[in-house]
DNA sequence: TTCGAAAATTTGTCCTAGACAAACTGGATG
DNA sequence: CATCCAGTTTGTCTAGGACAAATTTTCGAA
């Protein structure tokens, strides 16, 4: 019974902080300290990793390493979340005791009782207003929720699973075929969140647009090719709150390279609302934009 | 109008060679030869890039990167695939004719035709059939034209993600609540194939078993706690034949350890065909087992 | 006191270059 | 033809140094 260790590609597979990171974080901060193996290579013990991926956890959060890392255990309480500004209230006010609700059955693990709830609230409020007002808000609350450490991972694995699932039959049931315009949907590499995704979609769809989709995580060089493939009026990338602002401008200026002349590039997402303008790129902040981006282009593409 | 370069972070992401790979080729082989920005650090031109892609493509496909550095550029015509040993025909038999017609469809970039095609297919079929018949032996065959390269990235993409849209309307229609045995489905960080995932989880879901859908790419960690807290009966996990067959036995062993003792652990899918049995953990290389699986549980669980 | 610019710090990523184990290849032998 | 062994190939790990970008702190002026 050798309690079991792991090395350092393990831990970085769990933990999210790359090698470089966690030998410079024993270099500098003296911890981790891992056992070394036979071959004299990292060995780390469960609990160093643990207390690794609650520091990761805090760093999304917006705490910086250093501190946390000399914090001795308490930090548990140190919980509060910072980034989580009270800012985009927007639908939702009012009605947040409806998504605690919505988040209570899926901390309950109570997967049929949360689908057949969204299912109602699908029926009575028509899809639009569906994504608008509850899909949209209760992601922003799951966001949250995980950032300020109440939700296992697990748990908001199956919420985003699940969720992935209504819209994507709510999708199947809208009309397809041929319509303008044509939208490659699409992210970036290292941007894995699907859920913005499939909301763009179903707006979009919904205002008569030809809706491509192509999962996440494309590579660059890919989406070019398949907006040319797909003759594409417009590549529309999603980014999550989460997607790490600096990187979003440099991807946006490759890719705009890489696109044919004749297709525009959409961004849209939590990532972009604090993102410079850029010459050749179109910002999105909110699905709203979205909606009317599309009457936008209707009007200049007869 | 400066061409594009890509520093070594971007070329890791694009290529999925690690950064670690990069320096030791242009250590050993001589290739490749990124130029220099001012500090240092290296910039690869988008020729060398578009090279390591194909590069790395045929690597997955069985080759020796050895080889395929030293080879100039007639290597094109090396797409030749090697791993796509002839042995796995068992239902598909004849039927291979009507695959090749479906995958056309996905080459022309016809969503709307790929999903009605497939739509009749399983009105035909009855889901049990259309998924063992039907769903299987085209993501097989999607995988080899993969490794032969004769099928781009978004063509991939497009086809998994219009499959899965498929497979997830097909599950949502039948029944959910409390059933037996309850089932926490998932993959392993770094194993990102979701279909082998949603076939199991149609065909035990028919099969009368309460499933647990979490998505892919699960922390081993997390796998032990969302078992624990949805009182799992199963965990099983789909590791796809692309998966690194070398590091199974390694994370099922530590899986094995973090799950409470009244779960068992099922591994399936196209990557565990030639894993050798160990203690603790089911192996179901194809579907035909999970279902006969079921079937044993059953028996010996009253 | 409040604002903004400059200085100091924190932090991640990149660099070189060496070592070694695991996986694969090609024989030689039973 | 199967099996074992030696030689090669290949990826990943290690160490410590450097530096730029981001953030915090300090300081001077309004």
């Amino acid at each position: 019974m050798n309690s079991p260790s792991f090395n350092i590609a393990a831990v970085e597979r769990d933990t999210g902080l790359s090698k470089d990171v966690l030998r410079m974080w024993e270099r500098r901060y003296g911890f981790p300290v891992p056992n070394r193996d036979g071959n004299g290579e990292r060995s780390y013990p469960p609990e160093q990793v643990e207390r690794l991926r609650l520091i990761k956890r805090l760093m999304d959060a917006g705490h910086r390493p250093g501190k946390l890392i000399a914090t001795p255990a308490e930090e548990l309480s140190a919980l509060a979340p910072r980034r989580s500004a009270p800012n985009t209230v927007i639908r939702d006010a009012g009605a947040s005791g409806e998504l605690d609700e919505l988040l209570a059955l899926i901390k309950q693990h109570d997967g049929s009782a949360y689908l057949q709830a969204m299912q109602q609230l699908l029926a009575r409020q028509g899809l639009q207003q569906f994504i608008q007002d509850t899909v949209a808000p209760l992601t922003r609350h799951v966001g949250e929720a995980w950032e300020a450490g109440s939700l296992e991972v697990f748990e908001e694995h199956l919420f985003t699973e699940l969720t992935k699932r209504l819209l994507r039959q709510a999708i199947s049931t809208l009309p397809g075929g041929k319509r303008k315009p044509r939208i490659v949907l699409t992210s970036v590499p290292d941007e894995p969140h699907v859920l913005g995704l499939l909301m763009a979609e179903a707006l979009l769809a919904l205002e008569g647009a030809e809706c491509i989709p192509l999962g996440t995580q494309m590579p660059l060089f890919e989406i070019g090719r398949a907006a040319e493939a797909h003759r594409a009026d417009i590549v529309a990338l999603s980014f999550s709150a989460a997607f790490p602002q600096r990187r979003i401008p440099g991807l946006l200026q490759q890719l705009s390279v890489l696109l044919p002349a004749t297709s525009e590039l959409w961004a849209g997402g939590g990532g972009v609302t604090r993102v410079a303008k850029m010459a050749g790129v179109v910002l999105l902040p909110t699905l709203d934009d979205a909606v009317s981006a599309i009457a936008g282009w209707r009007a200049t593409h007869p």
